[in-house]
DNA sequence: CGATTCATGTAACGGGTTACATGATTCG
DNA sequence: CGAATCATGTAACCCGTTACATGAATCG
């Protein structure tokens, strides 16, 4: 599982804590992967309890204690494994996104154009964040991919939107 | 919800019932979505109770009898709407797949390269049933623009491949 | 002194999958 | 007669999210 192979990667670089993983997670990779705290910890508690990771607490000041992480020989052994196995698979992402595009016959036309033109606004946005995150990035080259991503998809969305004024709504199914 | 929204799209088009959505769906989208029977009920049988379809049971010959479904107006209604919400929306997909590459450091430069090509190779495989399913398709232009979206990451992971060869693996985080 | 940050988590729910269960019908 | 097709579903589980709970420390 990716995300395991994630916060084990992290730990590989040093150790570390939960909120401070977290921390690094949203700096690092900005929209590129969607961790959210529970999973997190729930995904760091089960680590813990396989022996992939060790943990002891951490008094700093008069701060929470922290439950420092640190991965086990058995945690290391499990990465090398798991990127092996991640790196060699590929599978199509699911563009749920596309779903309603097979329906387009059912709006007014000007409605859809309308819609799309609201959908390309998101897709500029979410690029603008994107190029933000990679300037000066470790990850940039990952991170660059995804930007041909979604200026793919961008492409795509004003070509509908250029066909559809001037040929009508093409019917699917 | 797409999957909703992507059955009572195929209901739209006529009356049907489970097993026979699916059988479309199987043919239809091919890759494309990945809807499971389990799901697939769930989800109508949510309908059902929700009142945006009707079914009555049909006894074809002495077969097990279908139950047979048909949109209502509020079915219909939810329909466009869930089109429209649809249709403005766009959320970049998660490229799980991508993290393994965050890490190859991890691993020995040759092994890195082996694993990219079997990677490839998953790749490849994909592209052509897409292909397949693409000749003569009602949906042929979403399903051409996830065949642009596979070969952005074929090109991507053949130039990770030879950067890695003349240059080495490139050390991330 | 109120808001934000540091630091931990739990509870409840949503959405999906795999594997299993059932049983008649038709095809080779 | 055995395998595949037609047709329905359930049970158990996995993975993930949102919203909530707690509480000290620091910042403005």
């Amino acid at each position: 599982m990716e995300r395991k192979l994630l916060l084990l990667g992290l730990l590989r670089a040093g150790d570390s804590h939960g909120y401070h993983l977290m921390e690094m997670l949203d700096k690092h990779t900005g929209t590129f992967i969607e961790l959210t705290k529970p999973t997190a910890y729930r995904l760091l508690e089960e680590m813990l309890q396989d022996g992939w990771l060790s943990s002891h607490e951490e008094k700093a000041g008069r701060r929470p204690a922290r439950r420092i992480l640190s991965l086990t020989p058995e945690g290391e052994k499990r990465f090398t494994d798991m990127l092996r196995d991640c790196l060699s698979y590929y599978k199509l992402p699911e563009f749920r996104q596309d779903i309603a595009l097979l329906f387009l016959g059912a709006l007014p036309q000007e409605d859809v154009v309308d819609l799309l033109v609201k959908r390309l606004s998101m897709m500029k946005k979410i690029r603008q964040t994107l190029l933000k995150s990679i300037n000066g990035h470790a990850a940039s080259s990952v991170l660059n991919n995804q930007l041909n991503h979604i200026e793919l998809d961008t492409a795509y969305t004003e070509g509908l939107i250029t066909t559809i004024k001037k040929e009508g709504v093409i019917e699917h199914g």
